[in-house]
DNA sequence: TCTGGGGTCCTAGGACCC
DNA sequence: TCTGGGGTCCTAGGACCC
């Protein structure tokens, strides 16, 4: 029978401040999306505050100033950083490893039942915390779903941060005390459903009958009862490379101008580009959209999209924003106040196995080896060493209304040579 | 004033093919 | 009066995840 953990940060983007601040060890400590948007991590003194995840900024701003919260923009250079050094510490746990996100990773022990497993998992978590600075909880299942919600347990039940509910009993006794909305899979949509059928905590889906639930829902709901029942439906995934690939954002402040939108679109899809070319692959076309604020009811609404398709698979960061360009140029109506715009990588393909068609000119050797050269560029002398003019700038000294707001983003202590921590004596 | 970003999978329905 | 059967592919929309 297979054994998964699951490994999961506490409050991840909170413990990866306090690594580098530990003055923050005493303090409600809050993160905010990008664009100091809304509250996406808190640590657990935050969350007794009240202050829920996902609250606009603007809203939870009293509250964190009146209890003295530290509040930080997302430091996605630091936090990708550290979670590259987290995934790599759990990796030496197991031979099997899906890192599934940011801060989570499943380890397949079968092999290692031989040991006692809530002891292993106390081992991992000590030498994760140790070598990184970042807590972690340990949940240990029969299968992904009963790992994940082992994992809960461990975090809100336990001191240990370790908890083993391979054993049925363990799984009788938490199931009752899991709700529906809680299990991994089972959105707020699907639980408010599985209410209405009298279906209300784990133990009820667990005793669901999966052919019906099929019916009602879909397959993947059906998988989560097997799951639940024990028997392993969700296999590790091996890493895949992107079937998509996005790049968006909500600007600084509302934009009316053609020309900073083009510039925004420019960068996008740069950024997309690189991307792309990470994971050595070609797209068919780019898919373009432009809106303005859903929450601004009282103004003129415009929401535009446009697809763009090469004539042949490019991820040639000229070949890119040029069609980013022409599609914004076409989307673009004057009298509205943008507020975000993105680019979308369409028909994504591995480069190497890229068919060109019999008349194709495409120099592919030559474009390859212009954005490799521009890649490691970047790679070496840090983001955006160069660009292209098309991106825009600065001519001003001050950066565009576009650029998003992050003001309060703490130092990049790991990946800026500029920015490492000091400390006095 | 101020409300994130980036993904995946499944299903139903329509177009089209032989 | 009477109008097949079986398949694939694509897209949009809806659900989910962190």
């Amino acid at each position: 029978m297979p054994v998964f953990a699951l490994i999961d940060c506490n409050n991840f983007y909170a413990s990866c401040e306090r690594v580098f601040n530990p003055s923050l060890n005493t303090r409600p400590v809050v993160v905010l999306s990008n664009n100091d948007g809304c509250v996406i991590a808190r640590s657990n003194e935050a969350r007794a505050l009240g202050i829920p995840m996902g609250m606009p900024w603007f809203q939870a701003r009293p509250l964190c100033q009146r209890h003295n919260v530290a509040v930080f923009s997302s430091n996605y250079a630091l936090y990708g950083d550290m979670s590259r050094r987290v995934m790599e510490c759990i990796g030496m746990f197991s031979p099997d490893m899906e890192v599934y996100s940011i801060d989570e990773a499943f380890l397949q022990l079968d092999g290692f039942t031989h040991r006692h497993l809530t002891d292993y998992g106390q081992s991992l978590k000590k030498t994760v915390y140790q070598w990184t600075g970042i807590p972690v909880s340990v949940g240990i299942g029969p299968t992904k779903t009963l790992a994940k919600i082992a994992n809960r347990v461990a975090k809100k039940r336990t001191n240990t941060g370790v908890f083993d509910i391979t054993d049925p009993a363990a799984q009788n006794a938490v199931l009752p005390t899991i709700e529906v909305g809680d299990i991994w899979g089972i959105g707020s949509r699907w639980a408010a459903r599985l209410q209405t059928m009298g279906i209300r905590t784990a133990a009820d889906l667990c005793q669901a009958d999966p052919c019906q639930i099929r019916q009602s829902f879909n397959v993947v709901a059906e998988r989560i009862v097997l799951e639940l029942q024990g028997s392993a439906c969700l296999d590790l995934e091996p890493v895949q490379p992107r079937k998509n690939i996005m790049c968006s954002r909500s600007f600084g402040t509302l934009v009316t101008s053609r020309n900073d939108l083009l510039e925004a679109v420019a960068c996008f899809a740069a950024r997309a580009a690189e991307k792309l070319r990470h994971q050595h692959s070609r797209a068919g076309g780019v898919h373009v959209f432009l809106k303005t604020s859903r929450f601004r009811p009282d103004e003129p609404q415009y929401h535009g999209s446009q697809t763009f398709t090469f004539d042949g698979p490019s991820s040639d960061s000229r070949d890119i924003v040029r069609a980013a360009r022409k599609s914004m140029t076409a989307l673009y109506r004057p009298g509205f106040r943008y507020q975000k715009c993105g680019v979308m990588l369409l028909d994504i393909a591995p480069a190497a196995s890229i068919q060109p068609d019999l008349f194709h000119t495409i120099d592919y050797a030559r474009k390859d080896h212009l954005m490799d050269v521009i890649d490691s560029l970047n790679a070496r002398l840090g983001k955006n060493a160069i660009f292209l003019a098309a991106q825009g700038t600065y001519k001003s000294g001050k950066p565009p209304e576009w650029i998003m707001r992050c003001d309060r983003r703490s130092q990049r202590y790991t990946t800026r040579w500029n920015e490492f921590l000091r400390v006095r004596c």
